[in-house]
DNA sequence: TCCAATCTAAGACCTGAGTCAGAGATTGCG
DNA sequence: CGCAATCTCTGACTCAGGTCTTAGATTGGA
């Protein structure tokens, strides 16, 4: 039995059992539908929204709200400012309804862990973290991206916001941020969770660098199939290039940032593999980077993913270490 | 959070994964109730297991049969030799439909899990292989049973079984076995995972022992409302108890067996211990227990659950060891 | 041999879930 | 202002899933 038997047996297993579980507590009288809108009702949404989170036919929506408001748990009224968009509440009624579904859910997962010990119990919610950390990983996918589109510069927004309040010295977004649309010899990769970016990083060609050693023929570094937004193959330099003939062998990696809501799944480790795999696709053997002495986290992971120290090879002032990896 | 939020939390994620993970692979043309037939009858089976199984209704079931039938998938016949039951079968072609889901199956989990290294994956099985360890733990359920009962009997006919199979000097059973209807102080009891039978167990008082300290007054021994199935109250003592007047406070703890299928589960420490508690609830204060040199996992349990050894306490050639602990 | 029990088939019926097309209301923008 | 876009509601429709009842076939045991 390999991983994938193992997982649907697991998966056979698990909804089978959380299946009654649900049914349990969730099939007291109310169909499931509208049972599952009252969860998601907290305090006032939208329909629009409804509708998209739970990707809900319009009519479909509009149906199970009438029965619900003619039960007395919700209320719809327009959007004051905007008319076309409706809005629901839960009215007091359906409060009752959600903290007794929501007490009704507990007792029954109660029931479920009552004959566990403490230990086993912190065992399973573990392993269940464990689980969902994974899964929330695989289900994050990358996508090269132009670094001027709007996902992309709001990832940099907030990489920027974020480092503004971790420098002791702040950070000067404006000087320091790759500006839009300049991205020309490298790709951006942006990591998405459900449409949602969540992570990004780039990598760009240094130009050459005068000490370095005289650039070989670009032999066998073909143009692979892999993905990239805007590098050229590696024989046909970007007009932004610098004057020599053939493009460099050095590129350097800019910009990785995880959202806090993404962080300890691994993704940063995955996004700095994907750069260097997409960067050795387009004919670089060295990346290079430079980080704030203040990111640990960050120096952590480029040791471990193979890196080694070299003295700063630029003039920002927040890339006090720099660090170097042959690919 | 605690640990009941924390699992909500997780069943919604998971169940949400998985959920669309089946509709693509199910969904495909064929209703869902169909598609799980298809996935049931393997090789022939009467509808009447099938009902049981899956908890339908006869009517349902013989439409949906009826489809499949009309589909060529399966086909629907009497069973020789008892014509009021039909077994179902899968044709040919309903083999190849059923080849197919699987494959579709195993194609969209092989999706899931492709973004995750050979490292992650292998964590990733053994979160879920934890989970269904405990879960199956918790779902398994101690009832006293009387000794003479038909599940009482056949997990003793296992043990038996098992043991005549392992020891090098075989198991005389009839010698051996607690004969049926013979358990009058002490407790049978039976544990079982989805109404079937999976491991028993049994305490029992033992005769005062000469050497013993007298007897003291059984002052706060009061009958407790644990589950018991034939023990009387401590004042009571049973006609077959010896001369005495008082119950002995020693008892013995015999017969307890896990069926293989659900070893690893920790099973057998939490029969032990329930068994424990009840013989605690009748008074009991030293328990007592033979093993035989071949049982080294039991052996473990013991030593591991607080048992310390002492010299063999009666003449069965099996019990090459003894233990005891103080409750 | 006959009766009760067992098993299945078939039809009527219901509910929930979801889709689709069209009509109205409202708003933003040229 | 007027038009297009957006959002929602409504009703008609389909389908899956499931229950209930009745009837018929078969069998085992009195």
């Amino acid at each position: 039995m390999d991983d994938i038997d193992l997982m649907r047996d697991f998966n056979r297993y698990y909804t089978r059992r959380i299946g009654v579980l649900n049914d349990e507590y969730l099939g007291q009288g109310r169909p499931l539908g509208e049972a599952r809108l009252l969860f998601e009702i907290g305090a006032g949404v939208d329909l629009r929204d409804l509708r998209r989170r739970l990707g809900l036919d319009s009519g479909y929506l509009s149906r199970m709200l009438r029965s619900l408001s003619a039960q007395g748990l919700v209320s719809v009224a327009p959007r004051p400012g905007d008319a076309r968009v409706r809005t629901a509440t839960l009215t007091s009624a359906g409060q009752r309804e959600l903290a007794d579904l929501e007490e009704r859910s507990r007792a029954s997962v109660a029931g479920l862990l009552e004959p566990l010990s403490a230990d086993q119990r912190s065992r399973l919610v573990g392993a269940q973290a464990e689980i969902q950390r994974l899964l929330r990983l695989a289900a994050i996918t990358l996508t090269p991206v132009p670094d001027s589109s709007a996902a992309a510069r709001s990832c940099l927004r907030s990489y920027a916001a974020e480092l503004a309040e971790r420098f002791p010295e702040g950070y000067d977004a404006e000087g320091a941020l790759l500006p839009p649309g300049t991205l020309h010899d490298g790709t951006f990769l942006l990591a998405t969770e459900e449409d949602t970016p969540i992570a990004c990083g780039l990598w760009q060609r240094l130009a050459p660098i005068l000490a370095s050693p005289s650039p070989v023929a670009p032999a066998s570094s073909a143009p692979s199939p892999s993905p990239s937004s805007s590098a050229p193959s590696p024989s046909a330099p970007s007009p932004s290039a610098p004057s020599p003939s053939l493009p460099s062998r050095a590129a350097e990696i800019r910009h990785l940032w995880v959202s806090p809501s993404a962080r300890g799944l691994g993704l940063a480790r995955r996004l700095l593999a994907a750069l260097e795999a997409d960067a050795a696709a387009h004919g670089v053997t060295t990346v290079r980077l430079g980080t704030h002495s203040s990111l640990g986290e960050a120096i952590a992971l480029y040791r471990s993913a193979g890196y080694r120290e070299i003295p700063p090879y630029d003039e920002s002032p927040y890339n006090q270490l720099a660090f170097e990896k042959s690919l």
